[in-house]
DNA sequence: TTGTAAGCGTTATCAA
DNA sequence: TTGATAACGCTTACAA
């Protein structure tokens, strides 16, 4: 099979002649200007159906200076992402309901590799789209704060590590793990362990802060291990707190994800959940509710996280102001690990 | 915060200027014309460098009439998509990897609504794209018929229900499907159920033709109870068939999604897994390897069906001619569940 | 209210 | 090998 065939598509200039006006009203009518004579407009109207006219975008944009396209630029990070992960398709799917509502086309970008980074960085830069999104950032990329000097609109997915001034939309997770982690404490918890998440993520980061604080105040020792959010890293982090601290009676993972594998370790290991150990995890994935046993879990609206985001980028490419932050709310669901 | 400068881009004209050249030389330069001396190429990027050009691609698009990017089309289906599925994400990372090997923009589109709908076939028909994937199609959708009658080079994930004769890739269903049940009957079941996917989606139809065709064979029942591959109608379907078939011994799950909450279900209900009852899942996805017990399931390589959906879209785009169809191969991954 | 005409930044066709 | 110059299809002052 073979594509490519040379159908012409109309252009203004032939809507246009057929309902016998100018280019300039054309335009006008699709672009909904209101100063058209109503018997004219419908005549555009039935010229652009007859004609099956859609309006070249490339031409548009050329002079409007415009791209109606935003990109969503995700770390790629080998397996990590689209893994099991369920947070970074359900941006994708926030942006995407966010964009569709304004007309504007999502274009996805990887930013694993070095190639993919630069490739990222030379089509934002070139402003080729008239926003960008960054989906969770490793490190401190210095691109989002780049984009914002330069103008460009940009929008990331929690506080940018490197400092710069970027606007961002994040939940609350200090919040969240405080509310888990003195859930343990009501329950009568006292060797409360964490497998904390990635240390160059601003996630991982303020999940391990959240715990830190919680146990401190309450007069109880800081017990942590490192994971980077994958079930593989839960399950190695979990066996070392058996080995260090085998009389360990909870486990708050700042991941679903590493909750799980926890789960099945503590299992493997011949310890009862809840009843010898209590678990909570962070996200709320679909999986945790059919984890065996069903897990406790910070719960926060991945899908409104993307949408929200889209939002304020939206406002400020209309050239409007918007707050340098929103942080979204988190929720405590309690399950039956802890 | 606002967006919002007026950073005026340096054009090809002012890269000309610097170099001493003219616009036509520059553009040949940079499209890596080799028809031009050497010393010029060096003194025209040179002046791209210092100027930090960037070539505007609205402009560019407008005369080649190509646009360097490809649409990538998912049903959006309310919570279906991105849920908790890993197919998505995957076809979208496969896709994702080609097109950044090809230096081409992955615009993705949502097409759930009806609206959705429209505004993917405007924006495709409208040849804003040089390529439409389609990843899984529901029900008999005429677009991808439509586009490649307009000459539109388009892929799909998995044959098209309505007989058109569209370029596709998929999985060995039948095959995998196969492999599973004849398994579960070396095993010594008798009585396996089945809990097909939606038999509006090529997907769900293949796989219990494959049960239904393995089952008959060995002079077996069929017994088939219907989801739509996601948990919630797993369990649902589940249910269904303890009731009818009380004595079953073995389920062949259409999705791991569905196996996942049949294996709950069963669990609820007393019943031993794989003792009393067999299960077997299709996807291979990664929560399979850490159900309770580990899931026996039919594994395809999701990311590879998105690159090579998208390899034989970007053949296609580029006129060369293609199989009408690729069908990549499936295994059957033995755990404890089955 | 409508039309004219001047770009927008490239690429491609010719000549030179 | 290089340079004019004419498109590409659209929007938008500015005129009428």
């Amino acid at each position: 099979m073979t594509g490519m065939t040379t159908a012409q598509r109309p252009t203004l200039e032939a809507v246009a002649r057929r309902a016998g006006v100018s280019r300039a009203t054309v335009s006008r009518v699709v672009n909904g200007s209101t100063t058209v004579a109503e018997p004219i407009q419908e005549a555009v109207r039935r010229a652009v159906a007859e004609l099956g006219y859609v309006p070249n975008l490339a031409a548009r944009s050329l002079v409007t200076q415009r791209t109606d396209s935003v990109a969503l630029v995700m770390p790629e990070e080998a397996t990590r992402v689209f893994s099991d992960d369920q947070v970074f398709p359900g941006i994708i799917r926030g942006a995407a309901q966010e964009l569709e509502a304004a007309d504007k086309q999502l274009v996805l970008m990887l930013a694993g590799s070095a190639a993919g980074h630069e490739r990222v960085e030379r089509y934002t830069t070139g402003r080729h789209v008239d926003g960008v999104l960054f989906a969770s950032l490793h490190g401190a990329d210095p691109l989002p704060g780049t984009l914002a000097r330069l103008g460009i609109p940009v929008v990331c997915a929690g506080r940018p590590l490197d400092g710069a001034r970027v606007p961002y939309v994040d939940v609350d997770n200090v919040g969240g793990v405080t509310r888990a982690v003195r859930h343990l404490i009501e329950n009568g918890r006292r060797r409360i362990t964490s497998i904390a998440g990635p240390q160059d993520m601003i996630a991982g980061i303020e999940r391990l802060t959240g715990y830190r604080e919680t146990v401190t105040a309450a007069g109880l020792p800081e017990l942590v291990a490192y994971g980077d959010f994958t079930r593989e890293s839960g399950a190695a982090a979990m066996h070392q707190l058996l080995t260090a601290h085998p009389d360990l009676d909870a486990v708050f993972a700042a991941s679903d994800l590493m909750a799980h594998a926890a789960l099945r370790t503590l299992r493997e290991a011949g310890r009862r959940v809840p009843d010898d150990v209590a678990v909570i995890g962070f996200d709320d994935i679909e999986t945790a509710a059919y984890t065996e046993p069903p897990l406790t879990t910070v719960r926060w609206e991945i899908v409104e996280l993307g949408r929200e985001m889209t939002r304020q980028l939206l406002r400020l490419a209309a050239g409007e102001a918007i707050e340098e932050s929103v942080i979204l709310p988190t929720e405590l669901v309690v399950r039956e690990s802890a």
